[in-house]
This record gives structure tokens, sequence and C-alpha cells, in this order.
RNA sequence: GCGGCUAUAGUUUAGUGGUAAAACUCCGGGUUGUGGUCCCGGCAUCGAGAGUUCAAUUCUCUCUAGCCGCC
């Protein structure tokens, strides 16, 4: 048998939404899904038993961190990153790539990966020289073989290619693993765009000779690959088909990406793929971007927002986002989500309980409002899944958004 | 009762004859394949009164409060 196999089961009737089946070794993943993000084997502040209860069917690491700490080897011989983290269900790897960006060109910036649209030039610099970087602090440095990275833990020096990414996550042995790609800046100019997502294709290329050469791990783990093409939608459908072509597994749609192009280009990418073939879209995101996202036919989410906002005091509602510490939530004594049905775990907490954790800096305050918001996003997007099988998806993304931004 | 010291943001402290700095707190904002218990803003006219001076938070005097010592 094939390390996941992939089964569209409905198809939503006004818009390109589906959902489907995504059968790995460790077990089903119902899409579309949330991946809560484990970048170093744990959701933080999540247990694994919690993350089950709220509704998680997989999770995603990431590459260069567990590399670095505490080595891929480690986590081997622990029998894999599931088993490593306490983590019965599915598993997915990032590959290491996105760290090009955010330890490159975006090191120390105001920019991550959604950028404001009026971030100066300077701000957005691709970093493809050694004397850019140090001039910018920044900590990667990108040629056509791979990458060399300062450690961001000791500043030792660290080389990635497509292959050496390959192996690491052949060791982390993830149900689902990402090719090495090189994630740009949306405000690189065109050429720039075009050149780092030629080079992403050639990486994509190398990272799946890499994998085939591995037969033991061909049987056990299944190998996406990377669109990227920024902001232009005839790059993006450029990578979409070169990609499409390869022979992955699945499909990730990677960059950054400003939030008045996403759409358009999520949009180019998908019209190119072949709907067989399951497909993530890598970061995201936002309530609002993840339906934006299954409506045009996306299957896998992943996003740090939910527990990054979370562990900083922002919670999400149906009536949009909170910012708990806010003064005026001292004395509310209304549940966090007032809608949230009783049992679910963090139902039986107060606005003001959460908040004087938050204030006090009490580790119990960022677990709660972090168990929260991933459950929350993990509620909205199954709700997404049922709306779709009961073919009112439409209706259910207008509703939510109506009353999320208008709360 | 006498002598000395101190009095700057909610707190702990800088500092200057020309309208005040920092940390924490507080108030608000940010955060989309996690370098984040993080990042960015905002909040004081310097105990009260009088005097000297072009100008005082800064010098002088008085008062008040606190601390220390002595009787």
């Amino acid at each position: 048998m094939n390390a996941i196999s992939f089964a569209l089961e409905t198809r939503a009737p006004r818009s390109a939404a589906r959902a489907g089946t995504l059968t790995t070794r460790h077990g089903v993943i119902r899409t579309p899904a949330f991946v809560p993000v484990a970048t170093k084997a744990n959701v933080k502040g999540i247990l694994p038993e919690a993350l089950a209860a709220l509704g998680a069917q997989v999770v995603l690491a990431n590459t260069y961190h567990l590399y670095l700490h505490p080595g891929e080897k480690i986590v081997q011989e622990a029998g894999g990153l599931g088993a490593f983290m306490n983590w019965q269900g599915p598993t997915i790897t990032d590959s290491g790539g996105f760290q090009v960006f955010s330890l490159g060109a975006a090191f120390g910036k105001t920019i991550s990966k959604f950028v404001k649209k009026d971030a100066p030039q300077e701000e957005t610099l691709a970093v493809y020289d050694e004397n850019v970087a140090s001039q910018h602090g920044a900590l990667a440095v990108i040629d056509d073989e791979g990458v060399s990275f300062t450690s961001h833990l000791d500043g030792s020096l660290h080389r990635f290619t497509p292959e050496r990414s390959v192996e690491i996550q052949h060791s982390l042995g993830a149900d689902i693993f990402f090719a090495f790609d090189e994630c740009t800046s949306p405000s690189e100019p065109y050429d720039y765009q075009k050149e780092a997502m030629e080079r992403t294709h050639r990486w994509a290329e190398r990272s799946l000779k890499a994998h085939r050469h591995n037969l033991e791990a061909n049987k056990k783990q299944a190998l996406f690959g990377i669109v990227q093409g920024g902001r232009h939608e005839d790059l993006r459908r450029e990578s979409a088909r070169e990609i499409s072509s390869l022979g992955f597994d699945g499909i990730g749609i990677g960059g950054s990406f400003s939030k008045e192009d996403m759409r358009g280009a999520l949009g180019a990418a998908v019209t190119e793929l072949p709907p067989e073939l399951p497909r993530h879209f890598l970061g995201i995101g936002e309530p609002s971007d993840i339906l934006e996202g299954i409506a045009q036919g996306m299957d896998l989410f992943d996003c740090v927002a939910a527990t990054r906002l979370g562990r900083h005091g922002t919670i999400y509602t149906p009536r949009g986002v909170l910012h708990l510490k806010n003064e005026r939530y001292k004395n509310d004594f209304t549940p966090l989500n007032p809608a949230s049905a009783p049992g679910v775990l963090t139902s039986g907490f107060t606005r003001a309980y959460v908040a004087h954790l938050l204030r006090s800096g009490e580790m119990l305050g960022a677990v709660i409002a972090s168990m929260h918001n991933v459950g929350f996003i993990l509620k909205l997007v199954s709700g997404a899944r049922q709306a779709i099988v009961d073919g009112r998806f439409d209706e259910y993304r207008a509703d939510f958004i109506r009353e999320y931004t208008n709360g």
C-alpha cells in the first residue's frame, strides 16, 4: 500500500470546496482539516490528549527546529515524531524551507508570512549573498545548491539542501513531509520571484529523487511538493503545473502573501492542480483565510496564529477577536466563548479568570487560551466540512463571516 | 525638643539653571509553513508655598511628610 491514500467524498455545488478522507498509517484525516502546529514536537501549551479531545486529527512539526534540537537521530531512536511526542495520530513535517525566509529575508524585519501593503522595499530584500546577509543581520543565505543557516540558538553554521532536508525528514518519520522550497516575500520583484520559483522546482525534483532512493521510507511516508510564484498569477499557474507533473503524493501552496493577493494567487494555482491529490495551504491562517482556502478547494491548513495569539492574550470568538488583557475583561465573568458547548475543555473558564492568569504570568492562562483558540479553529473547519457534506458550505461561510466581522 | 538626610510616572530609580530618562506596572495596538512569557505605541510639568533669575524640577527660605541619629 502507498504511504497515504486520498479519496474525495463530496464537492460543494457552488464553489470548489470539497470534503475528503486522507488515510495514513497512523490514522484517517477528514478534510478539510486544520493541522495544529507542533514546531518542536509539541503544540505549545497543549497536551496531546487534550489536542485530540479538541478535535485535532494531525499535527505538523518543523525540520529545521527538530534538526537543531534535539537532533533528528533522537527522534528516530524514539520511534519517530509521533512516538517521540506521544501523539497517536498522523504527523506532518515541514521542510525547513520557510526558515529560509524567516531567518533570511524576513529576519529582524517587520514582515512575516503576511506583509503589510505599505512595507518599505528595504524591509523585504532577498538574501542571496553573504555580504548582504551580514549587512542585514540575516541568518540564512541562499544559493542554487541549498541554504546556509546560522543557528538562531548558538550561532553555529548549518547547511540544508533538498537532499539533506529529505534525509532529516526520513529520520523524523512523519506520515507526510514537504519538499525543501524557497519562500519569497511578496514584495520581491517579478524577476526574483521567477528565479526563486524555478529554483524551488529544481529542488522539488531533487527532493523526489532523494525520497525515491529510500525504498523503506517510500512505504511509510508521503512527500508533498510546494507551489511558489509569489503574487503573480502566471507564475502561480506555471508552478502548479510543474509541481503537479512531478509525481508528488500531495501539493502544498506556499509563499507569503499580502491580504490583497492571496485570493488571486491561490486561485491561479488551484485551477492547475489535479483534483485527486490532497492540497495543503501552508501557514494559513486566520478564520476568514481558512474559509477562503476551503472555498477554493484546499484540504489542509496549518497555522501558528491560534497558539501564538492565545498565549499572548487574544482569543477567537464567533463575534470576532477579543483582547483578553484589556481592562474591560477584568470583571467579565462570561465564558471565553459564550457559544461553546458545555463539556468542551475550556468552556467552564471565564474571561475574567483567564485574563487574571495571563496578567499574572501564570502558565495556565496561556494553556487555556491556546486550547480555546485551537479548539475554535478546529471546530470552524470541521463545521465547514460538515457543511460541505450537507451541501450548504456557502451559507456556512457567509454566516460565519457576517457574525465574525460585525460582532 | 534638637540635628541630619530624603521628597521626580502606580513602583523602583536617573538627571539637568532653559519645561525630564529608564525599567517594571498600567492603557492600547500588533502577531498567518513559531528566533516570540515577544514586538510597537501611550501615560509624569519633578511634595506644597514663597523668593532669586530673562528662565527653577534644578539655587534659597518656609511648611508638610518619611527615614536616621541625639537628648
